[in-house]
DNA sequence: GGCTATTTGTTCAGTGGTTGAATTATTTGG
DNA sequence: CCAAATAATTCAACCACTGAACAAATAGCC
């Protein structure tokens, strides 16, 4: 009763093309200097010839551009380099959080070429008024990157909740939002680009999930395997597996706030005792650091607390270290079960990684049976604030790498 | 400085037939019931003319057959149906565990068509020893099957315990085991099988991997992610997500059994305290349910349990309950993490799922957010005894599924 | 029994895309 | 200024899929 994987679908003729596009794009893009065609060719293994024609259709297309500093190599014909343009397709990168909007674009190369970042605190505003300044947030950021010269691939909404995948945020439960259909509420304005390959031009995903692919795309090259874990006043994580982002069954995947940390805890609104986020989210710290009171936005506590711990205030040093070690004993669970070997300390943890990562280290070599063999990396995460609207955006421009061929083929 | 993953590989002109050699036979093999060339054309989106030439070469390598009596349809000539052959490759399935030895042959269409299991206590032996022995069965398998007229492809050895890439066991605690290179000790026979596309004649890996990927290919249409946990003196778990085998960076996902469920608990052997293992271990279970002193066999010890528990024995249903409780808490932060959909309760909790899984199924309603909108299912593995090793066997012959080619280009 | 409708499987010219070798283009070094 | 070297293009050949026409085999119907 064998059952295999049914192969996804035949190949057809054309599908030859299509993929030798996207290979020969992705070249271009993972290489660090400008590639010539010739290098191509050795490095895919397909002739010169094919390579030059696939090269011509992606020049054709507005993908690929011929680097005008011929780069020297030695004797012979020079050859011409090819890089990624940076006047074609690019993606819209939004989000909305506790306490700010973001909106950014990010082109094919992965450069964020447009940032705005409008702080305010949204938990009174209701979906729809929120949405609205978004809105408003995204007409600048599309109006400039017109300018530019870009034309907007699609764009990605981040959400610190759970979103299904018709874009509808089931629960977003420090934003008070419930089944909040978001692409109709976007959707205003004029469209934001025709479907490509059957992909919606607004994505909407979880916030932790969109960090955690900014991460795996930022920085010279990203471990195949890692966890984003963001701290915001929930906790989430990311999961990137062999390269690629872990959604699970249903996209909700890295719910880790509520794994239990000590049992014998205070207890937790989800029901549970001396859960992650007890003790690791950020009201918990602040409480523990003796600042419950002051009801700051998310990311002046995050810096207040970052300060007092460099200036040595022990109640705050001792918030942290409680923090890491309850982070440290659910994330060597999680390094446990999946095998990790690099962690991230991503949103909110970013700037106090000084303290956590100490304890959370500790942790996990006391519980990981092959810290011993391998050591397991932690480290802050590498994008600033916003993360999730840069990876969002970088996930549209990617998915226009990954198929060259949609892209190529759209509607005029 | 984006850096997409770069496509694997480039696309030959002859990879077109490789690609959908491998599709058609996959749809064959996928089929509940032998489907006609016109079918698996319009199944595939593959003209008739490409399915014929297709099958033409699967015919002629001997992966496929014509089936015997011509399934009748109604009007119209009748269409042949295509089978697997039932006498081409075949995969020889070990396994190595504390209290048996297996040997089992899998076909290409998934029957099992030879099973051996030899009780036998393994802890004492050396592992030079234990192999010597099962290197004995193994013989006794491929005889069996080259009777059968099958053709082994390779082969699958399933240890409890952490294997690295080349087939080292580092550590394997219950047998004693530790930096044992296996192949070279098991390599003594005649050469099993020359490379095929690079993967090695005798593949070695944990023994819940192979025991989940058997779960996957078992059953109608198994889920495309779930969590196969193994009970057995220690406490693995085999990963699938999007139907295929999750096995980390280094080949050592799944160690679930320091998940720390109460960390007021005892002390456990890995450093931490309240451990999974000293609740839902078979030792912890046999323990609490007053059962600790006698030393029986693994197997011998879970049938008893099973046993008492179905005479109500107040104290095993206590042992039981407690167990699934822990195991629960655990469970339930693995599927918070992966949103999985489901949850395979083998290895020793099979029997013992009666008892365990209405408390594992009650922790993760408590502690799973998203259980209210779907539910997770909680159910015994389908495999029994020796899983790990049909799955073993089962993973060589779905090699060949996926990459005929390579078998079709084999050497003589 | 013979005819037609129907469906399966095969044959064959046509086409898209890659291959491999030859050719052209453009530079460095002597 | 020419030879050597490397890059890119051109072109006939070839491989695998496509589409349509055709042969094969059966059921239903008179």
């Amino acid at each position: 009763m064998t059952r295999p994987d049914a192969p996804p679908g035949a190949v057809r003729q054309g599908s030859l093309r299509e993929w030798n596009l996207a290979v020969v794009l992705g070249r271009i893009a993972a290489a660090d200097r400008p590639p010539s065609r010739a290098g191509l060719a050795a490095g895919t293994g397909l002739t010169r010839a094919t390579v030059s024609a696939v090269v011509e259709d992606l020049l054709a297309g507005g993908l690929v551009a011929e680097a005008e500093p011929t780069p020297r190599t030695g004797a012979g014909r020079p050859s011409r380099g090819l890089v990624l343009a940076t006047d074609g397709p690019a993606g819209l990168g939004l989000e909305v959080n506790v306490d700010y909007l973001a909106a950014c674009v990010v082109d094919l190369a992965g450069r964020v070429r447009h940032h705005t970042v409008l702080r305010a605190d949204l938990r009174p505003a209701s979906p729809a008024e929120t949405l609205a300044r978004l809105a408003d947030l995204a007409a600048r950021a599309r109006a400039d990157a017109a300018r530019e010269g870009l034309t907007l691939a699609g764009a990605a909404l981040a959400v610190p909740g759970l979103v299904d995948d018709a874009g509808l945020v089931r629960l977003a439960p420090n934003l008070g939002w419930r089944d909040v259909p978001v692409p109709a509420l976007l959707a205003a304005g004029p469209p934001l680009t025709a479907h490509v390959d059957g992909v919606p031009p607004l994505v909407v995903d979880n916030e932790a999930n969109l960090a955690a692919l900014g991460e795996l795309h930022a920085g010279p090259a990203g471990p195949a395997s890692f966890l984003h874990v963001s701290g915001e006043v929930g906790i989430g994580a990311g999961i990137v597996l062999d390269g690629s982002l872990f959604r699970g069954a249903r996209g909700w995947s890295g719910e880790i706030g509520h794994i239990p940390v000590r049992p014998d805890g205070p207890p937790c609104r989800c029901g549970g005792r001396g859960c992650l986020e007890t003790y690791a989210g950020q009201e918990a710290i602040l409480a523990a650091a003796g600042l419950g009171g002051a009801d700051l936005p998310a990311d002046t506590a995050t810096t207040r607390l970052a300060e007092l711990a460099g200036g040595g205030e022990p109640a705050v040093l001792r918030a942290l270290a409680e923090a890491g070690t309850a982070l440290g004993v659910a994330v060597a669970g999680v390094v446990n079960l999946l095998d990790l070997d690099t962690v991230v300390l991503g949103g909110g943890y970013a700037p106090l990684a000084p303290w956590l990562r100490p304890p959370v280290l500790a942790e996990i070599s006391r519980r990981v049976l092959t810290a011993a063999w391998s050591p397991v990396i932690v480290r802050p995460a590498a994008l600033g604030t916003a993360a999730a609207a840069v990876g969002g955006a970088g996930s549209v421009v990617r998915r226009v790498l990954a198929r060259p061929a949609g892209w190529l083929a759209r509607p005029a």
